[in-house]
DNA sequence: AAGTGGTCTAGACCACGAC
DNA sequence: TCGTGGTCTAGACCACTTA
C-alpha cells in the first residue's frame, strides 16, 4: 500500500481514498480509518493525510467530526458531488447516470465581435476559433456549448483540433494554456426555435444558461463559453460543506 | 499587528489578509507579501500561513506563482466571490452592489406533506415550521424564499423567531443545529403569476429556482428551501480556481 | 481515560521564475 | 543565483466524544 513517486504524495493518497469510497471498499455512511491510522498505512505524515481529508471534506464527500472519526458521506453519492462539475459537463453527465458523448457541431475562425473582444481583451475583428458542440446524455442531447477562444493563442492547425476533448484539455493541448480559474453566471431563459432544433423534443419552455469566462494565473482571459442546458432532463446539481 | 488568543489563529490571520484585501491595503491586481513574510509578521508558522492562502486561493481571491508570488485576484472583485454566497443571499446582494433587506411574509406551523417528509426523515402530518420570506435589493424584491424546518427541532416559542435572521442562524439561534452541508438544485422555470404578484413588475417570463436542502454533521436533514430568484436583476455568479 | 480530529510549530527539501 | 511558492515531515498540545 506504500505510495511510490510519480505525483505528489498527497494527489496518491487522495485518488486511493476516492477509489475506496467508489468502489464501495468504504462504505457510505462508514467511518474510515483514524488519520493516524492512514498515515501509517500510506507511510506519510499526518499533515499530509490532513490535507487530503479537507479537500474531501470541501466537496462534502466525507463528514469529520471532532472526538469521533471521519464518515463517508452517504448523500453526496446521489449528489453531483463537488462544484468542479460545473465546468465539467462530462463528469456532470455521468453523475446524472448517462452515458456522455460530445458532437462537434462546428469549429471554425471568425472575427470577434465588441463584446468578445472586450471580455477577451483583445482588438475588435481579431481571429477567434469558435466551437459549437453539443453534449449528450444516452444519445439525447442535453447542452449545446458554444466556446471562442482568441486564435492567436493557437498552436496547431485548426484541423487538427479534436471537438471532443472539454474546453480545459483544449486550451491545455492546442494553446498550451491552463485555467487558473473561471468566473460563471447562471441565468434562466426563454427556450427559442433553434435551441429547440438543437436540443431536441424532450425540451421544456426554459433552459439554464451558464455564461462562462475562463482565465489564466496571469489573470489573461483565455477563453468564454456560453452553455443552454436542458434542465428537464439532466439535474445541475451542488454540495458544498462548511469548514 | 500580532495575533492573540479569541478565535483559532488561522481564521485571525484570513481575517486579517481578507480586511487588507478588502479596504485596499493590498490593491487588487498587487503582490502581497511573501509566505515567510507574512508567517514572520503575524508571528505564526508558515504552515499556518498557508493553510489560509490555500483557503483563499479555492476561491479565486488569490493567485499563487510558484517562483513568483501572491497576487490579489482583480477579477474576484467584480464577482459575487465565492461560492457560499449561494446560500447567503444578503452577501449576494450586497455584492451586486445593492442594500439588502429581509421581508418575513410569514412564519407559521403546518403539517408536512409526504414529499417534505421523505426528504426531511420524518413522518408525514408532522408539524414543520414554515417561513416564506422576501429579499430586497434596494427595495426591489428579487428573491422569494419558501423554507421549512421540522418543528421538533425548534427550542423557542414561535413568537420568538426573529424572521430577518438567515436560515443558517434561524438553525443554529433557534435549533441549536449547525449546518454541515448542502446540496443545490438548480433549475429554471416560468414565472407564474403568484410569483409576479410577489417579486413585481420588473420580473422576467422566466425565474431560477434553487432548491436546497441542508444537512448537519451526522447527516440529520435540518431544512428545504426552495428559492426564486429573479435573474433579471440579481446576477448569480460564481467564481471558482483549480488548484 | 482513551482515542479522535483540530491546531500549530520548526524545520527540511524541491521546482520554478526572475534577475 | 536567489527568493518564491509547493511539498512533506515529526512531533506537540488541545478540544471533543465516547465509554
Amino acid at each position: 500500500m506504500r505510495v511510490v513517486q510519480p505525483k505528489s504524495v498527497a494527489d496518491q493518497v487522495e485518488e486511493i481514498l476516492r477509489g475506496k469510497i467508489r468502489d464501495g471498499t468504504y462504505p457510505a455512511g462508514s467511518r474510515i480509518p483514524s488519520e493516524s491510522e492512514l498515515s501509517e498505512g500510506f507511510g506519510v505524515s499526518r499533515a499530509t493525510v490532513r490535507t487530503v481529508l479537507a479537500k474531501l471534506a470541501v466537496n462534502g464527500m466525507i463528514l469529520r467530526k471532532q472526538g469521533d472519526g471521519t464518515y463517508v458521506n452517504p448523500r453526496i453519492r446521489v449528489a453531483s458531488a463537488n462544484f468542479g462539475s460545473l465546468w465539467d459537463f462530462v463528469t456532470l453527465i455521468e453523475s446524472n447516470g448517462y452515458k456522455p458523448a460530445i458532437d462537434a457541431l462546428s469549429i471554425e475562425l471568425r472575427a470577434a465581435s465588441e463584446k468578445e473582444a472586450g471580455a477577451l481583451a483583445i482588438e475588435p475583428q481579431e481571429n477567434l476559433l469558435s466551437m459549437t458542440r453539443l453534449f449528450r446524455a444516452d444519445e439525447q442531447p442535453v447542452i449545446l456549448a458554444k466556446n471562442v477562444i482568441p486564435a492567436s493563442f493557437l498552436c496547431v492547425p485548426l484541423g487538427d483540433i479534436d471537438g471532443h476533448l472539454p474546453i480545459r484539455d483544449i486550451l491545455y493541448k492546442y494553446c498550451r494554456q491552463e485555467i487558473a480559474f473561471a468566473i460563471t453566471d447562471i441565468r434562466s431563459m426563454l427556450t427559442g426555435p433553434e435551441l429547440k432544433s438543437a436540443l431536441g423534443d424532450t425540451l421544456g419552455d426554459t433552459v439554464l444558461e451558464l455564461q462562462l469566462a475562463f482565465y489564466s494565473r496571469d489573470n489573461l482571459p483565455l477563453a468564454l463559453g456560453v452553455n443552454y442546458f436542458n434542465d428537464a432532463t439532466l439535474r445541475l446539481c451542488l454540495a458544498q460543506a462548511w469548514s
